[in-house]
DNA sequence: CAATCTCCATACTGATTCGTATGGAAAAGC
DNA sequence: GCTTTTCCATACGAATCAGTATGGAGATTG
């Protein structure tokens, strides 16, 4: 379902209002995810039910089935969202001019540090979780995961390794970055920032 | 609450029923817990609902609400297990006689790996995402994360490495291993015991 | 202006959930 | 043997959830 568009006049591009931008009233599936992601973040999937959904976007379930046809039609678009995202970020991130792979690959690190990213990262365990009871957000999970191995498996080779070697730095690196999310370490050291830069230099130095 | 005990007569231990052994019949606050932790494992702290458990025990909430005050008397209990156990566990896992540090540490890796020890690695990430919103379980994993931090930690100082350096291979090591069962990396390459060989020389190796 | 379409509110059903209250059967204690 | 304690079943209330049905206000269209 998810919306019930072309009936009037397949001609007309999107023109849904009178007003050309929306000005505050309408909602549109893409509102609707925006505001699942949040609570995905803070609560994870369980906290993604459309009365509290609805609640949060100050309207009822009456607005959600009209434009999502379940539950799940929403979790599926979640998802979908973020893979995007994703992809994006990824691409973007990895992006280097060739010389400078390594320092790339430090910033790639960095950027997943639990300081900064908070959201994101939040967002990126709550779906981790939901992938071991879910088959779809496991499936997009692992085309993410993919995706991202080879992206830096690339760097790594740029830097002079071999492909096996690339491949297993690879996983190393985003196995940490996630580990490291998940664990409450904060009253281990005093200079944690010292421990984390040689973490970061033994996954990255050749 | 957790059992009304000693009201007859605090002499006696335990004798709580005619037969020395339990049957098969009653009931205890440790048999309840055991099923918590098997359904924790397969669907995470949301599905430990006291109508489900007492289902899956063949009794009713009756049952239930005689042994525990509450439902968070039982998720308490079932951290307090958890806890437990790994002290336990990480006490052995990393008892050793000197000059095998390093043979020691490869071997806490590997039976952290997904392949083996599938139950236990689920229960981790279970109570991992549990702590992402709740803070007695966050409290539990803080204690054994650091637990865990300087039994390793101090492996890794008695193959020689200086402090910051053992404390930041100590990290890595955890990290590494949770972070491994978060991916889905089953694709990634046809030889992932090479990988993963690769990635505990990685961190174990001075 | 009238008919239609868009978007949402309201009001239901039914299923689950936590927790309480109460009673009852079987064992234990005297 | 009678009472008490243990352990659980049953029955309830109140809350929360997914999903459906229906109506209605406002904009759009002819």
């Amino acid at each position: 379902m998810e919306n019930k568009t072309v009936k009037p006049s397949p001609t007309k591009p999107p023109a849904r209002r009178s007003k050309a931008v929306n000005p505050r009233t309408q909602l549109d599936p893409a509102s609707w995810v925006d505001t699942a992601i949040d609570v995905l973040a803070r609560e994870g999937v369980a906290g993604l039910r459309v009365e509290v959904l609805a609640k949060r976007c100050g309207v009822t379930k009456g607005s959600f089935y009209w434009h999502f046809k379940d539950r799940q039609a929403l979790l599926d678009a979640v998802l979908e969202r973020w893979r995007e995202g994703r992809i994006r970020d990824i691409e973007k991130t990895t992006a280097v001019a060739p010389g400078r792979e390594r320092e790339q690959l430090h910033y790639a690190i960095e950027v997943y540090g639990a300081s900064r990213n908070q959201k994101g990262m939040s967002i990126e365990l709550a779906i981790r979780d939901w992938a071991r009871h879910d088959s779809r957000a496991a499936s997009i999970v692992e085309s993410v995961d993919l995706y991202r191995l080879e992206c830096t498996r690339r760097l790594f080779v740029a830097s002079g390794m071999s492909d096996a070697e690339a491949k297993s730095r690879s996983l190393l690196l985003y196995a940490c970055v996630f580990g490291l999310s998940l664990m409450h370490y904060t009253h281990f050291d005093d200079n944690l920032n010292d421990l984390k830069q040689r973490i970061a230099e033994r996954i990255v130095a050749g």
